[in-house]
DNA sequence: CTGAAAGCGCTTACAG
DNA sequence: CTGAAAGCGCTTACAG
C-alpha cells in the first residue's frame, strides 16, 4: 500500500482495475449498487495505489453543496472562546453540527476591509452571524448569497431569520424589579458599537447604539422608567468596554464613585459581577446598599444570589445551526423569564 | 441590482457585458491585468445580475488549495469550549488564522464509526489534531492525505509533527518539588483512556495509559520516585473521570479518604483545584499538610498560590496552526518551566 | 490588454 | 450491474 499522499484520483483508480470512473464513484457513494466482486477489486486498487476517497472539493462543486456551516463572529476570534454566553451559544451550535455530520467553519470579523471577502469566500451552505451591529456590511454579503442566515440577538435584515429573546420586554420586566424601592438608579451598559470605549452619561438616546440587543434592554429600561415616574434624563448609563467581568469593575466603579447608586442593573451576568466586586471593595451590601441584576443565568449567577433573566444560550446556538442548515421546521420563539435570587429587594 | 440568490456564474457575467469568461475572472483575481473601462463594465454587469463574486469551493477546486485548516478535537465539541487550555490552544490557532485570512474548520470525533469520515471528507489544507490516544485510527487518515499535520501533545506518528512540552522531564522534575518531604505522596491523574472511568490503583502500569501525554507525565513522576527511593508500587493514583474541577472534585476526596496524602501532584491546575477544594472540605492546610502541583499556569494558579508547570497553550496553538498552514519553518522547541508558589513546602 | 482551450476531481440521471 | 456523456464554476499558462 503506497503512502503518497501525491494526487491519486478516481480515473487512477479505475484505470488500474479496468473499470470506469463512475462504478469507482458509486463504490463510494452507493457501495450497494455495485457487484461484490467489483467492489472488492476497486477496494484492493485503491489500497494499492494509495486512493483516500473523494476529494471532498470537487465532490462538494458537483453535489453543490459542501456540508458545512459558518458562524460569523464580529469580534476577535479569540472572544468565541472567552465569552461564557458565547461558548455556550457555540457549543448549541456544535452540538447540532455532531448530531447531523455537518462541518463548523469559524469566521473572524474585525471590522476591516478583508471581512467581507473572507465572509464571502468560505464554503460553507449557511450561515450564522453572532449579534452585530445595524450597519454591518456582512450583514448585506450574506444575505445575498442565496444560502440560509439565522442572526443571533440582531439586527432584524431582510433574507436572515433572528434568533433572540424579547429583549425589550424582558429589560423593562427586569428593570421594575431591580430598582423597585431604588432611589439612583443606574445601569451598566454593553458597549453601543464597535468603538467600545468605557463612557457614562445620563439617560443617552436609544438611537444612538448600533448594537440591536444593547439599544432593545435600553429602550426596555427606559419603558419601565415612564411607566415608573423615573427621570429617564437623570438615569446614569455607564457603557462597559467589553463584557468581561475583571475589565469592567473599572467601570462600575467609577459609576459607584459619580453617582453612588443603589440598585444597578447590569446588561450580562458578566457586568453584574463587576458590580458585585465593585460594591464589595466599597464594602456595600447586596441588596440592602445596592441592588442588582442581569442578564442570562451563568452558573455562577446562582451562586452568587443574583437576579437575572434566565435564558439559554445553547439552546438558541441550536436554533440558529438548524435555521444555517436550512430546516424549514418553524423554529419555535425564544423563551426567557425573570428568575429572581436574592440580589433584588 | 437583483438580490436572486439563485445561481449566477461568471459565464453569465461574461455574457452579459460580451467578454470572456476569463476576464471576469481576471477582474476579481487580478483586477490591475485588466483594462479601467473594461473593469468597470465587467462590474456593473456584475452588480445587474447579482453575481457576488467567484464561487468558493469552484475556486479551491481549480486552485487545488482550500484556505482552511482543521482541527480535530478528540472529545464532544463542545468541550473545546469549555475546558480553559483548549480554549487557549483554540484561541492561539484562531490567531493565526485571522493573520493569514485562513479559515477554520473545527471537527468533532467521538471514537464513533462516523469520525473517519468526517475527518477526511472536510475541505481543508492542513490538519491539526488535539492531544489523543496512540491507536486512534484518524492519525492514520490524515497523516495519509499528503497535507501538513500537526499533533498537539501526542502521540508522535510518522507525516505529523508533535507540538509538545517534554511531558516525562516536566513531571520528573515538578514531582521533586511536590513531594519533597512528603511520607504519603499521590497524584491524580487525566484518564488514560478514552473509557474515562474514576479509578484508584497503587503504581499503575504506564504502559496501559493510551493517551501520550498522560503516559509521559506518569514516567516522569515515576522516574523521580526511583531516584527518590520511594515506593512506586505503593504510589496512589488516581484518575479524574475528566480534565474538570468540580467533576473531580469526587476523585480527589476518594483519594483522601483512602490514602490521606501529604502531597498530590495532578496532572493539570484544574484537577489540583479539585483537590485543593477537598482539602479545605476537610479541614486541610496547604502546604502544611497537603503539599499541591499541577500543570499549566492558569490565572487562576497565581490566585491560589499553586505551584505548577507553566506553558503557553496559546503559542502551543500558533505553532500547530503554522505548521498546518504549511511552514517549513523550523518551529521552535515548546519551552516550559517550574513555577513555585506557596503550594509546595 | 483579452480570449480559446484545457482541466481541477468528482457525481448524476440516463441508457443499456 | 456498469458505462458514455455532461457538467458543477472556476483559473491558468499560453498565444496573440
Amino acid at each position: 500500500m503506497s503512502r503518497a499522499g501525491s494526487r491519486v484520483t478516481m480515473a487512477d483508480v479505475a484505470r488500474r482495475c479496468g473499470v470506469s470512473p463512475m462504478t469507482v464513484s458509486y463504490c463510494y457513494n452507493q457501495p450497494d449498487r455495485v457487484a461484490p466482486e467489483t467492489l472488492r477489486r476497486v477496494r484492493e486498487a485503491a489500497a494499492e495505489l494509495g486512493y483516500r476517497g473523494p476529494d471532498p472539493t470537487a465532490r462538494s462543486l458537483r453535489r453543490r453543496h459542501t456540508g458545512a456551516i459558518g458562524v460569523v463572529l464580529g469580534e476577535h476570534l479569540a472572544y468565541a472562546f472567552e465569552d461564557p454566553q458565547a461558548r455556550r451559544f457555540l457549543a448549541g451550535v456544535a452540538e447540532v453540527c455532531r448530531e447531523r455530520g455537518s462541518g463548523l467553519n469559524l469566521i473572524p470579523t474585525t471590522g476591516k476591509a478583508g471581512d467581507v471577502e473572507r465572509v464571502r469566500s468560505a464554503s460553507v451552505d449557511g450561515y450564522i452571524v453572532w449579534t452585530t451591529v445595524d450597519d454591518d456590511p456582512v450583514l448585506d454579503v450574506v444575505t445575498g448569497l442565496g444560502k440560509p442566515v439565522a442572526v443571533h440577538g440582531g439586527p432584524a435584515v431582510p433574507g436572515a431569520q433572528v434568533v433572540s429573546i424579547d429583549n425589550r420586554a424582558s429589560a423593562r420586566e427586569l428593570a421594575a424589579r431591580v430598582f423597585a424601592g431604588a432611589r439612583r438608579p443606574a445601569v451598566l451598559s454593553f458597549p453601543f458599537g464597535r468603538d467600545s470605549r468605557s463612557r457614562l452619561a445620563l439617560g443617552p438616546a436609544a438611537e444612538d447604539v448600533a448594537f440591536p440587543v444593547t439599544r432593545e434592554r435600553l429602550l426596555g429600561i427606559y419603558d419601565h422608567c415612564r411607566e415608573a415616574g423615573v427621570a429617564v434624563d437623570r438615569l446614569p448609563v455607564a457603557v462597559a468596554p467589553r463584557n468581561d467581568r475583571a475589565e469592567a469593575v473599572a467601570t462600575a466603579d467609577r459609576l459607584f464613585e459619580e453617582h453612588l447608586p443603589d440598585a444597578v442593573l447590569a446588561m450580562s451576568d458578566q457586568l453584574a459581577f463587576a458590580v458585585l466586586d465593585a460594591a464589595r471593595q466599597r464594602g456595600l451590601r447586596v441588596p440592602d446598599d445596592v441592588a442588582l441584576g442581569g442578564w442570562d443565568d451563568d452558573p455562577e449567577a446562582r451562586r452568587e444570589g443574583l437576579t437575572t433573566i434566565t435564558q439559554s444560550l445553547f439552546d438558541q446556538g441550536r436554533a440558529c445551526a438548524r435555521i444555517a442548515l436550512g430546516d424549514r421546521a418553524a423554529v419555535e420563539p425564544v423563551t426567557w423569564t425573570t428568575t429572581v435570587r436574592t440580589s433584588t429587594r
